[in-house]
DNA sequence: CTGTTAGCGCTTTCAG
DNA sequence: CTGAAAGCGCTAACAG
């Protein structure tokens, strides 16, 4: 029924072995007869049976991209910048790899149950991107699953994400920390003391990252950190939207809110612009990221950029072993403070 | 070296059949045999042979969702839906299918070659996105590798795409036409007569639909259609912001731009505010699709809103089987048009 | 309800 | 450089 090797070999009369060489082209093959091979997979529209395939070779082309988020553009960056390194010439049969985007939704089980699906794939190699949740029981999980993974012969990176500990997954980081410190410095230099924080989930290592850094910025600068001026939500508008109006119920005198990211300063920026309130000239605004979408917002926001389609090339090209893993199997790329509309001087 | 079925039957003291029967869950297994083939499988630590398994079944739980730009939120929402009605039990072995996203960057070439990779694996279910690219040669290739996909017992479903003529590909599509007449409609209605359009890239059946919606509106009200108020461009920010720049050349007493998506808009709003121009009161601008950010715009967008999540989920239980298809193979869901604060009547 | 027996289609030594 | 043969790990009749 459906085309096989064997019946190539037939028509190239060549034997399968012959046939499976030059499709995966790892071998020497004469090139007279390499052509009366191709010849026959072309006239019989022949498509590898990639199954038997990894089943023989044990091992496959599939190589697993997690996000949390695929509608959230932070990811669908990273992931786009991801696969364009993984498609194409370089996988094993045919030369073809298959790089596939699997969408967590942020739940510490899918993501489980996804490394799950690919190990059982066999896949060739497995990108884990964005912040990790910090449950102990996920955290040795995940390390666990990621292990079997390595031993398996799967290639694991975390791109955008802390290192794994007791695992051999090569991490590219993003400073956090330091980003957001940088932004805090900056809204202190123009001379806020009063700033709310609107934080992502609790218990997300990027959320911890960032809240620590403007808490250092704050220390430096000798301001006290108010506990009731950090509030926790989603990574979402709807979050910065509720966020900025709780602020402001608690700290009418507010100067400045700092955003988790750039969809929750865009939320925060509707409520206070519905609260009557300017932008910059009553309070400032800032995000982190630096999506594509925030130069757009009036006033254009002041963010942190992340090299994200950089980091997520280069997680590709490790993951396909086309680069070489950063000495310690660890590299950290840092932030870009932006400097936009959305801050000035506060009032007084 | 890796644990397989046969360790698990062994230890469980049944036989291998009796192991991948209690791991498909499709064969009547005596309670205390499965129970005690479950404790195997857990104390082994053992995860199904995937390559193995869809050779001898001859099919796999793999499901393609092929994706223009993942970093776009449209599509982005879209195979968000659609991955999660896929992933979850239903699967065949464990119980699990592998839902993945392929991004093709709108590349008919690589739309094709996903398309392979995906017939090589043997997927269940291949879900395409977005409007398809014209050109005559695509169009057959497509649909000769849809033919062969669906022959070799793939589901193949579209999704916000128009049907594929001499395929049994299920389409789920937009009225794309009717929304952009409608949203046409709504600025004639308000007085515009001098209007720019920002289309999208010339081939795709998207920007063709909904350039004929905002025709049809023109022709119905009398308002001549001078092709030198539309420019074609690809569907981002900065073709909506040249764009625009250009129109305003073109025709500088132009009174409103309707761009190809939400995302054109945003530049184009970002052009016209650059050139002194204030929204709506000098010029008005609507978008497409009603993506998240859109009324985070200042002013918010006026904009037709496109059931994307809704018809992903549709999608996705189809693919899987769980949703009878439409009658005749064909839906088509309409938009619905958002008046919000960046239309209103022209100066004068 | 459970075991036995053939393969699924490809890769890969091992010989030539 | 090419062929023959032995599986890879699982599923699916077919018996029992």
């Amino acid at each position: 029924m459906t085309v096989t090797l064997a019946d190539v070999a037939a028509r190239a009369r060549v034997s399968p072995a012959t046939v499976s060489r030059v499709l995966n082209g790892n071998y020497p093959v004469a090139a007279t007869t390499r052509e009366r091979v191709l010849r026959a997979v072309d006239e019989l529209d022949y498509v590898l049976n990639g199954p038997a395939s990894a089943l023989a070779a044990a091992t496959s082309d599939l190589v697993g991209i997690l996000v949390n988020d695929i509608a959230d553009p932070f990811f669908g960056i990273m992931a786009g910048a991801i696969q364009s390194e993984i498609t194409g010439p370089g996988g094993r049969a045919g030369g073809e790899r298959l790089g596939v985007v699997c969408n967590t939704g942020g739940s510490p089980e899918r993501e489980l149950t996804y490394l799950t699906l690919l190990q059982r794939q066999r896949a060739a190699a497995v990108v884990l991107t964005g912040g990790a949740v910090e449950s102990p029981e996920h955290l040795t999980a995940v390390s666990a699953k990621l292990r079997r993974l390595s031993e398996a012969g799967t290639r694991v990176v975390l791109c955008g994400r802390p290192p794994a500990p007791d695992t051999d997954a090569i991490a590219l980081t993003f400073d956090n920390r330091g980003g957001g410190q940088q932004l805090t410095e900056h809204l202190i230099g123009l001379g806020h003391r009063r700033m709310g924080y609107i934080a992502g989930p609790e218990e997300r290592t990027t959320t911890r990252h960032r809240l620590e850094g403007h808490r250092a910025a704050l220390a430096a600068a000798g301001i006290e950190d108010d506990p009731a001026l950090t509030v926790h939500g989603p990574y979402d508008r709807r979050s910065g939207y509720e966020s900025a109006l709780e602020l402001l119920r608690r700290e009418p005198g507010l100067t400045a809110v700092v955003a988790a990211n750039d969809t929750v300063a865009l939320g925060a920026c509707a409520a206070l612009r519905e609260s009557g309130l300017r932008i910059p000239e009553d309070v400032s605004v800032a995000g982190f990221d630096d999506l594509p979408f925030s130069i757009d917002a009036v006033p254009a926001l002041t963010t942190v950029r992340l090299p994200l389609a950089e980091a997520g090339a280069r997680a590709g090209r490790i993951a396909t072993g086309r680069e070489e893993a950063p000495p310690g199997g660890i590299a950290t790329a840092h932030g870009e403070l932006m400097v936009r509309g959305s801050t000035g001087a506060p009032r007084g």
